[in-house]
Formats: structure tokens, sequence, C-alpha cells
DNA sequence: TCTGGGGTCCTAGGACCC
DNA sequence: TCTGGGGTCCTAGGACCC
């Protein structure tokens, strides 16, 4: 599947062309298009900055922002000091502050995601505001550019938001090919050309190099996409194991994945941090049961059936526990979600807490069958108070034998 | 860098099955 | 009876991405 040319039917893959949209800092763009006045100015989309929070971080700083040093996913409080709000100081470098306002980025996100569903013949949204496009049908790599430049004129003119766009043969140097020149980018890689545009890049450039194999890499001298080509791929999945692979076939420009449609999600979540770590296991709980109704709710509202509950806690200094627990089947269930939740997060009753989060895995959308299993599974939590009972006793009384306890079992 | 929120994929060990 | 090989599912953790 991931070696190439064996899909049936499958175009060659030195044969595409596939295109990487990637609109720059969109969540500041869109608050300029609903808000021209802050074209040219420095926008930082975050929250946490209003009056009264103080856990946050930035989602989005317009380059003019990034020039005073504001990043993405910094907390608000250093963006602050870096870049103060606009309306306390108009003279000395300061920002425009807006509140994160997903809905209405959704909404200009859906307007280019029709330009690109327009332009080409298969189109794979990665995000909000990422795109990967094939559009071998619709191109050739001696007009690749002037295609490129329509995809970008065509979304500034008609939703009034900027993108850089990456040309390549496959998906992976499209996407560095988009961030080569950003803002505003336009970078088109020929097939022949891939070889000596990949040598140079820095190997954390690479996507699924973050910093912990960039460190690594670079302990093995590996510095660049060229170093990496290079490498002994052996080496390479000794340290990595599959991803190392893969990252030897990325460096080399072979990378197959057809661009397709993305599958349904695996699973949803919600989480939320507390204003520094906590003592007190009663809010937590409180918190989670919060979120547990959020996931429960999105859940309904995707039409997702779920089979396994699952809770996040992290404590200080910042590690990551999980727990979750699956079911005997898919279930749409609110209080169920909340119940295993809260029981899940027993365990963490003596611990600080800094963040508690609930997710729901597992997932299934079989559309048609919805309604039926839905309308099992209600008959049957109507039911379940006797058969359940009934089916706990059962085992139980097999379980007694060897005496075991009950108490896992009872949870269904 | 002292870290927000919502995701994906891979790995490894254990239970269990044939 | 002391032990093969192959496979699946589940849980937990880790790295990464936007």
């Amino acid at each position: 599947m991931t070696a190439g040319g064996r899909l049936p039917g499958a175009p060659d893959p030195e044969e595409r062309i596939v295109l990487h949209v990637d609109m720059d800092c969109f969540y500041a763009s869109c608050e300029r298009k609903r808000e021209p006045a802050l074209r040219g100015e420095p926008v930082v989309v975050g929250m946490g900055y209003e009056a009264g929070e103080t856990v946050g971080a930035v989602a989005t700083a317009s380059y003019e922002a990034r020039a005073h040093g504001v990043e993405s996913a910094q907390a608000i409080s250093t963006a602050l000091e870096r870049l103060p709000r606009r309306a306390n100081d108009p003279d000395g470098p300061s920002a425009h502050y807006r509140p994160v306002d997903l809905d209405y980025y959704e909404t200009v996100a859906a307007d280019v995601k029709v330009i690109l569903h327009d332009l080409a013949d298969t189109v794979r949204e990665v995000s909000i505001d990422e795109a990967y496009l094939d559009v071998t049908e619709r191109t050739a790599w001696d007009v690749a550019a002037g295609f490129a430049r329509h995809v970008r004129q065509r979304i500034a003119r008609d939703v009034g938001v900027p993108a850089s766009v990456g040309v390549a043969p496959d998906m992976s140097t499209a996407k560095i090919a988009s961030d080569h020149d950003k803002p505003d980018g336009l970078v088109v890689v020929p097939p022949d050309e891939v070889e000596s545009f990949l040598a140079p890049i820095d190997v954390g450039d690479i996507h699924g190099v973050g910093p912990v194999r960039a460190r690594e890499l670079r302990e093995m001298g590996i510095e660049t996409a060229g170093d990496l080509a290079d490498a002994d791929p052996y080496a390479l999945v000794d340290r990595f194991g599959e991803r190392g692979r893969e990252l030897h076939e990325r460096a080399l420009g072979r990378d197959d994945r057809p661009v397709e449609p993305r599958d349904d999600p695996k699973s949803l979540s919600r989480e939320s941090a507390f204003d520094g770590p906590i003592d007190d296991h009663e809010r937590v709980q409180e918190q989670a049961l919060t979120l547990a109704d959020a996931v429960a709710e999105r859940a309904d509202r995707k039409d997702a059936l779920y089979r396994t509950i699952g809770v996040k806690v992290v404590t200080p200094p910042y590690d990551v526990h999980t727990r979750a627990r699956s079911l005997p089947g898919p279930v749409e269930d609110p209080a169920l979600v909340r119940d295993v939740a809260a029981e899940l997060l027993a365990e963490f009753t003596d611990e600080r807490v800094r963040k508690v989060g609930v997710r729901v895995s597992n997932l299934s959308f079989a559309a048609g069958e919805q309604a039926q299993l839905g309308g099992f599974e209600t008959e049957r939590a109507a039911a379940s108070d006797v058969t359940d009972e009934n089916s706990v006793s059962h085992d139980d009384a097999a379980d007694a034998t060897d005496g075991d306890g009950q108490a896992s079992l009872g949870d269904f």
C-alpha cells in the first residue's frame, strides 16, 4: 500500500502534480477580513487574555506581530509583555488582540474549500487552514506555476484571505514547498528538481520531525534532508522504528500517499487547564463532568457512537496520564460518559492536577445503522436495570468459584 | 519554551484465542 | 503439561501536527 505503483489504477507517482495550500496566519487573516482596519497591523488571536483569565495561549499571530517575538502556542502573558494591547499604548509597539472565534473562521474556511474542490480532482483537507490537492489532470508541469498563482488569486479575490502554495510530485515535498516562502509564497518543485530542492532543507522542517527527533537526528550528524537521504536506512529504522523508514523516504522525495479525503474522526475530546496545579479533587471532578457533557454533545451532533471512554490528567511538572475503558458495544450515552470519566479519575484523587480531559474513541458512524443501533442501545438501556443486574449476578456466580471481586464487572 | 486545545499515528506489553 | 507460532484487542505512553 505504501510502496510505489502497486495500487491498481493509481497514476504513476512520478506523474502526479500535488498542490499544498496553506492559509497564512489564518485566524488573524479572518479577523482582518471581518475588520479591514486591522490590515497591516500586528494582530494576535488567542484565548486567555480577557480580564480574569490567566491561562491561555496565542493561537495565531500576524507576521507583523511575529516580528516582535510573538509566536504560536506562546503564553498570552509573554505575548502581552512583548507586544502590549493597542489600546493601552498607542505610541509604542503594540498589537490588536482578538479572541478565537472558530465558528466564524469555519465559515471562511468553507468558502475557501469550495474553491479548492472546484480546482482539483481530489482534495485532502488536513485542518481548517490547510489542504492538499491532486491537480494532475488540471495542469502540467510547465504551467504549474500559473495554475498555483490562479489558486491563490481566486482565494484572495473571492474570499479575501492570503494563502501560500507549494507544488511538487508528492504530498511531503509540496508541504515543504508551501512553507518555504511563507507568507504569500508560491514554490514549484518539478520532479527533476525534488532532490536539489530537498537537500538543503533543515531536518526540523520535515513533516514528522519535531523537537525530539530533530535532536536525535542531529546527534547522528544528520542536519539536512540531504543528510537524511544519504543516511543508512537500517540505522534510522533502528532508532526510530517505522517512522525512521518513512522519514528516509520523505527525504528522498518518495511519498506515494495518494491525495484522498480524510476518514471520519477517530476520537473526540475536550480538555481544559486549571489556573495552575490544583489540589481540590472535587473541582477536578466537576470540571471533568462539564467536559464529559461537552464531549457527549459533540458526539451527538456528529452522529457518532463511541465504544471507549477515557480521561487525561496532566500532573506537574507536565506528566500526561491517560486512562480508558472500553464498553461491550458502541453507545451514545452522556450519563455513561460522566460516570466512566468520574471512575477513571478516582485514581488521581491525591494528585495535584493542572489539566484534565475527557475523550471518546472507537467511534462508529454507520449512518444507516445508527438509528437502529441507537434504538437498540436505548432499549437495552431501558431494560438494563433488570438485564444487567442479572448478567452481573451470573458473572459473579461464575467468578465466585475462584473468589474474584465483582467491582469491575458491576460497571456494566 | 515552564507550556492551550483538539487531533493523529506508532509502539509495547499483556490477555486471550486457535 | 512447561510450552510453538500467529493473530487480535486493549491500555498507556510518546511524538508530532495545526
